[in-house]
DNA sequence: GTGAAAGCGCTAACAA
DNA sequence: TTGTTAGCGCTTTCAC
């Protein structure tokens, strides 16, 4: 069914049927009630190549992922965040446009999809320090929203992050009021802007409380179990090995929380440790985890807003860049079992 | 850069250009020659949505995944395989439209996507037992396959499925030659397809070694960690308690592992665990977990192949429908620790 | 081997 | 308030 063939149908032209459908406000009520009763009944759904071509606009939103080098927060965070974004973009008659590109790709896949019309605009996933793909979406002219931030880059740009920094600093600030003074930080790979943020969050709060930063306490990498467990080998076999764990991510706090049985160790008991996720509820947990949990973030709720700033950037290109620092919903305790010991 | 202007620019008509571009025979290699350069060279890249409705054909391919009731399966899993069914899509120009449904809208969903000419065919993910949505798809009209198989669903369609009975079989198997008697199935949803035939597997392998099926040491819930902990406590606190567990996936074993360090006991020496999981690859393991590991499949090869045997689909719809069952890349021990005892 | 013309299904001036 | 007309950028008969 066309609208062609529906409008012959009603009697009337293609434009009237068009605009009764679209909600203009020029069609008079009985008709658009007719239309729109004769849509329903037949079932009508306009053809969106169509309507793309015609209006210009491709009614979809680009999610570039990147595929090979998997960095852990893809993974798990992603499929949140868009779940929360499609919300957005259901509520608007956008579609997404998912590409998956390789490590050096991603450039190149951002510039197809704009030279072919394929997309509106782009949520901009995993920023870099210096990411370089922000100066060149500004260049195509593409609106585009950043999830999280870029140090070094000193553009005007749409984001919304998680302010990062502080999360660790009020993490790193409960162990250090527990009586902790050895605290190891397994970071995630710092080229990542987030993991950079929290390690300087971590550092701060060291700073202020007077503790020396101790370089072999920090680690960073891509956030697996056996990071986790290997980490927290190494750390507890050391001569001044460290009474407290503030782990980045849920999985390697898992791996963390093995090297502790192994050792024969009780974690929150003889050892702290705080898992600081930006969402935990991939692991549903229950609520027994001997582990300090907190969650920075709600990513579907980042999903949903960057939805929304980012349509408006479409609809209106020239507003200014919004700009949304949010502050993390530190929830610290949520899923505690036993608290810390002092040390 | 459109055809349009491409061609005024190399003094020939839109048609040839678009002829020279697209491979037809007809053209003089002189002239392909000079208009492949010059679209080079311009860098013109063709209009999509154009050529969508030209042709009539979306080149693109629906995933519609569900949203609220997160499935265990979509999570982990997903992400993997549209990473390999992508690989295939782009080298035949297809492009991903990605669909988040709640659990009652997904056949809507489908609807939607064929009657708008969103996509030319669509991967099932997920298939439950009895799924409606194979005879609603078959009704349509559009191609599709399905990534699984659908239990007491008597009709002709093409699926790509693992092995499943199989795997869990030789799981079992392979705990009772080690002399377990007593041991506990900690299954994933049985109204997900691959759940149910997983437990028959498990009993299959129980029957043929004589030991009686206890329905107190089955059970079946979304695979979380809590619920391996959970599961695990009370079952280790029975009067008799298991001395094996087979858990359907990494994160649940890990609780497992975790009930089993507060009962005192040591995961690959007192208890035996074996986690049979389609693809351990998202923890990324080293190879140190005191847990027996089985993967049943590459999750990503799974993508690849449906995703050719949907592009084969869309291409001859009229063909055979495909029915590739593969055999469960069974790598036991892959990233084991001691071996478990004999009970 | 190349081009002219029509059309895919819709929207958007401009008229009426 | 409704209709006419002309595209959006490409493909595809059908002539030449």
């Amino acid at each position: 069914m066309t609208l062609k063939e529906l409008s012959t149908l009603l009697g009337l032209s293609p434009t009237t049927v068009s605009r009764a459908l679209n909600g203009y406000p020029e069609v008079r009520e009985a008709t658009r009630a007719r239309v729109v009763e004769a849509a329903r009944k037949h079932n009508y759904r306009p053809n969106m190549q169509a309507k793309r071509l015609a209006t210009g606009r491709a009614m979809a939103i680009g999610h570039v992922i990147p595929a090979t080098s998997r960095h852990e927060m893809v993974n798990p965070i992603f499929s949140d965040f868009l779940s929360g974004a499609s919300e957005i973009y259901a509520e608007h008659g956008f579609s997404v446009n998912l590409t998956l590109a390789r490590a050096g790709d991603q450039e190149r896949t951002y510039r197809e999809l704009h030279a072919q019309g394929a997309v509106d605009g782009i949520i901009l996933h995993g920023p870099t320090m210096n990411d370089p793909r922000i100066a060149m979406l500004q260049d195509l002219g593409l609106p585009f929203v950043v999830h999280g931030r870029a140090s070094g880059i000193d553009l005007d740009y749409a984001w919304l992050d998680v302010n990062n920094v502080r999360s660790f600093a009020r993490a790193t600030d409960l162990l250090v009021d527990l009586g902790h003074r050895r605290i190891a930080l397994l970071n995630g790979l710092e080229q990542m802007d987030f993991a950079h943020r929290r390690r300087i969050g971590h550092e701060q709060a060291l700073q202020r409380a007077g503790i020396a930063c101790d370089p072999a306490l920090m680690l960073s990498d891509e956030m697996t179990e056996d990071y986790g467990y290997r980490s927290a080998l190494a750390l507890l076999d050391r001569p001044d090995p460290p009474t407290a764990f503030l782990v980045a991510a849920i999985i390697p706090a898992l791996g963390v929380q093995r090297a502790l049985h192994d050792r024969g160790l009780r974690p929150g008991r003889d050892v702290s440790i705080i898992c600081h996720d930006d969402d935990l509820s991939y692991l549903r947990n229950g609520g027994d985890l001997p582990i300090f949990t907190a969650t920075t973030s709600s990513v579907r709720e980042a999903g949903r807003r960057c939805a929304a700033l980012l349509i408006e950037q479409i609809n209106a290109p020239d507003s200014p860049k919004p700009q949304v620092l949010l502050e993390a919903a530190l929830t610290i305790g949520q899923s505690t079992g036993p608290a810390p010991r002092r040390s």
